[in-house]
DNA sequence: TCTACGCTTTGAAACGATTCACGACGAACG
DNA sequence: CGTTCGTCGTGAATCGTTTCAAAGCGTAGA
């Protein structure tokens, strides 16, 4: 059925050795000899058999990445990055989205274990490190995404949440608020950890203000719709004047249950400000202050990152980069 | 390096054969043994190599997917929907995204040619339909998505664009527009063609109807502000007093465009409508009217179609699922 | 005691591309 | 004319898993 070198080669009246070495270093074949066996790869429609190739070679030539959610805008520019520096060395990037579950996790590393893939890019959701060590014992290089590693044992891209938070937080109190609701969760989701502590540390600067945590099962549109309306249906006094989710897209669905379900006004009745300034922050309802964040350069740098340790091999150093969050005001936070 | 059955068995005391049997079919070995080759995988740590397994099969356990754009939600929920249904059979999908671009396409397929892939699912840029009829005389199955093909020689999961464009517009001129505006392009893209076409059709329905082509480079937000620029800086005359957007991405982009950059109203001054009914059409400036398609299960069925092929052979009749587009109305379009 | 049968296990062959030591050939050189 | 060198091409061995015909072994029935 498949055709493969072994007929080309007869078609070619060349041997198989030859046909490889037309494939993979033209150059070392006498010109008329490539054309012949191009003409017979034409003919009989050959396509190189990638698991033959890579059971010789040892490895694969993809890239394994985890990623918390597809369907965060934050994260699809992440693999745009990714793929892009991938490319560049002829790679291909297999995306995985565990939905913050570790079970998913888990079967993506496996899955990606026995690709042999080139490396792994994750943004780990629990704290499975050992299992990162395995896996890099075993040879494959591994990139965190998006968070760091708290002995520096992996390289690492990502940006400083607990910063960003802070940002959030003290532009919310130097806006005038004073009692400040954070959305966002679960808090095993180690970004939404980072930037409630962030939050925490900008809050308490300032004698006086309250944080209070709104704790959320996922960070959905629908879930920040839910949450919103849980803190619209509160009797006023008891309403927070200022929300800082922790991602936009909570963010956007605190919009929707304030604002289009409820009629609160933002930002005069509560203020309100995202994390990723994603595309559509800008336009929302009322449009979205938000933190920044380089999502694009932050793949592509961690794919850097991991083709350096692959070719370094084992005694590669680990390298942390580090992003600074951006913040960005718009009218939701009363601009 | 790498841990290999061979040196699990010898580990065990068993031939390769029986590794081979618990890794797959469990039952038909002692139990004992069993539990004995699974000690000795544990500790070795032996990982499968999928390239060595692939190679004997002949073919992947993965499904190779190629959208128009990953930024667009409306294909992470279609890939969604393909990988839920992918995983039901233990598969995995293959992430391409084209960016609108026939090499990138076509590398694409290249590439999951040679992964011998279980099949492909794609929504084709180009009329490249011979390249897909020769992907499926190798014995590859092929579903379109979101298209379908012009002889019926493929499986293909779609909804009726061209009856889409027809409702958006027929809901346009029933609030009473006359000056209608399409905003999308390039024309190459299939869903793009429909859409208008449809449009144009519902305008030829009722006399007095103009409907003005503003073709945009791509389908992104970015485009669609360029676009509504355009037309915004226009003298008020010149205006049309409804757009019609390809798609979601390009009306955020308008909205931004006519209101957070310029002073118009909608839909006061210009209604308007998207396409896809994302997530994000509910939470914008203007609560976007949109013509809704179930994205997640376009993917889930794709899939589904393809696996029947795949185990139905060559003899598998083509199969047209056709889903209809639902009208969303909100506030763009003056509820 | 012998045959038949079922349950386990065995190990060589196969999948297809790549590699590499080696051979063939011709040209250049002394 | 013999030697050396360079250019091309060869084909067996290899990667790791799965498959499958066959064999080993114990038990039950004849």
């Amino acid at each position: 059925m498949a055709v493969s070198v072994r007929e080309v080669a007869a078609a070619a009246s060349v041997s198989v050795g030859t046909v490889s070495n037309v494939l993979n270093r033209p150059e070392k074949v006498a010109p008329e000899t490539v054309a012949r066996v191009l003409a017979a790869i034409e003919e009989l429609g050959f396509v190189r058999n990638d698991a033959a190739r890579q059971l010789r070679a040892g490895r694969s030539r993809s890239i394994g990445l985890v990623v918390l959610d597809v369907r965060n805008p934050f994260f699809t520019d992440v693999a745009r990055g990714a793929e892009d520096r991938a490319a560049e060395d002829g790679m291909t990037i297999l995306l995985g989205n565990s939905d913050d579950n570790p079970d998913r996790e888990r079967s993506y590393l496996d899955l990606f274990e026995e690709q042999r893939v080139h490396g792994v890019l994750i943004s780990p959701r629990s704290d499975d490190l050992p299992r990162l060590e395995r896996a890099r014992s075993r040879g494959v290089p591994v990139v965190l995404v998006d968070r760091e590693a708290p002995d520096r044992s992996f390289s690492s891209v990502a940006v400083d949440d607990v910063v960003g938070g802070a940002m959030a937080v003290r532009h919310l109190v130097e806006s005038g608020r004073r009692r400040i609701a954070f959305v966002g969760g679960p808090s095993s989701i180690r970004q939404v950890a980072d930037r409630l502590e962030g939050a925490r540390l900008a809050a308490a600067e300032t004698p006086g203000i309250t944080l209070e945590v709104v704790e959320t099962a996922g960070t959905t549109v629908l879930e920040g719709r839910a949450a919103g309306e849980a803190i619209r249906d509160r009797a006023p006094e008891y309403r927070p004047d200022a929300i800082f989710c922790a991602n936009d897209l909570l963010a956007v669905g605190v919009l929707q249950a304030l604002i289009m379900l409820g009629d609160l006004r933002v930002p005069r009745d509560i203020a309100l400000i995202g994390y990723d300034d994603i595309d559509f922050a800008q336009a929302a309802v009322v449009p979205l202050s938000s933190i920044r964040q380089p999502a694009w350069l932050i793949g592509y740098t961690a794919v850097d990152l991991l083709l350096r340790e692959a070719r370094d091999g084992p005694d590669f150093e680990p390298e942390q980069v580090q992003f600074q969050p951006e913040l960005v005001v718009r009218d939701s936070t009363g601009r």
